[in-house]
DNA sequence: CGCCCCGTTGAGGGAGCTCAAAACGAGTGG
DNA sequence: CCACTCGTTTTGAGCTCCCTCAACGGGGCG
């Protein structure tokens, strides 16, 4: 199903409007679309809701999480500014939402938006091929939880986010470490022990704030 | 294509029939397919391939599996009889997929799927579905290799895999301890340990062949 | 100023990896 | 039918990496 999906190849996260040939295909979604605010750490929704609607993000940032029985946490995604979240397959939350800072998202419910798709293939196109990449993207981190090293680990995290953030100075990381942590399947003390040694080995520099970070040398985080 | 793929319902992997309102919108189908078979261990298509076809497995397994650049394999998925595979977002196989045992299957060109889809929308909307189970599959994935230790990881393994052979017998694994293990993110002799553990424990039962297990216990392997 | 949350650092232990070798099953040829 | 071989699986011993538990530091906010 791929038309020539333009613009930022390197973007693996869901952006409908990159995707459409004529963005007028998306263009009918503006009607259904609601506009909603969250604080830090609010719920959007939670694990066994019903799925009737799904987001995209203005601004701020969402992660979907998974609480275990025993209390462990696993966080599936970071969601960003633009990213769209919020579809399951079987009309039931399996994820969480949450706001990691404040985030304004647009609400889009799903009926109306299957109306539109049986109106317009090529939103139907559009929506199959952003799940396509959020698959790529969840198979891509089953690799680094299944096969690789905290450093690895934390190494590709930094990368994939400086690559998402795209901007050119510091790196800004909304959320904990006990989110990292939990993303990336290991604890918040590996997480710290690993970005200061990284930053001893001068391939990163972490700004008093903790939640910037300088990318000093991408080469040794690569590897 | 056979189209009532049966009635399974319980089974997690994509099975295009299952959605479709109408089974006539996936009838069409049918004009498009080619039938191949693989011998065991035999290259279905490789990493870095151009994607211009997907495939829907007639019988045998396949693995989903991604080669890093320092020998460690991880395989991403299996897929039994009836489940479908191949789609990539970016015209790229992002995996490889490769015969477990010996397999035959239909394969379905990408472009004529597209023509297929403008033509009849809810194929869209079933393939759609079907990116969004293998999507939540794919993130229950990333919990357990996140959050769990190897009894938790082989236990749900026998769990997934019993669901999805659903015969009431014994559970029948056609992949090595080597594919296990690079499905489970854990080394080949963890595995065994663990399946030697839960047999002393007496949750399972491992025929002489070692291909071939007995869940004793069910109720045992779920903790 | 003092509290609290978040992040960092330290010491010790355990789960799982590595290296190594034995046991076993399946296939092959005599 | 048996002997042999080869690949797979199992078992063992030692070690490493990461987790656990604990204490410390420091920035933000009332």
């Amino acid at each position: 199903m791929s038309t020539q999906v333009d613009g930022r190849s390197s973007d693996r996260r869901i952006s409908p409007s990159a995707d459409i040939p004529n963005p007028n295909a998306l263009a009918a979604l503006e009607w259904i679309e609601a506009r909603r605010s969250f604080a830090r750490d609010e719920e959007i929704y939670a694990e066994g809701d019903v799925a009737d609607s799904w987001y995209r993000i203005i601004s701020g940032t969402v992660r979907i999480a998974k609480l275990l029985i025993d209390g462990r946490r696993h966080i599936a995604e970071f969601c960003l500014i633009g990213d769209c979240f919020g579809f399951d397959s079987d009309g039931m939350r399996a994820f969480s939402a949450e706001a990691v800072e404040h985030v304004t998202l647009l609400r889009y419910p799903l009926r109306a938006t299957e109306r539109l798709i049986d109106e317009d293939p090529r939103l139907a196109r559009s929506l199959c091929h952003m799940t396509l990449r959020e698959l790529a993207h969840a198979r891509s981190r089953t690799v680094r939880l299944g096969r690789m090293t905290a450093p690895e680990r934390v190494a590709s995290f930094l990368l994939e986010m400086s690559e998402r953030n795209d901007g050119p100075g510091a790196l800004n990381l909304p959320m904990s470490r006990v989110d990292i942590a939990d993303y990336l399947g290991l604890t918040i003390e590996t997480v710290s022990r690993t970005l200061t040694s990284l930053e001893t080995a001068s391939a990163i520099e972490v700004l008093p704030s903790s939640r910037r970070i300088v990318l000093r040398n991408r080469a040794a985080l690569a590897a």
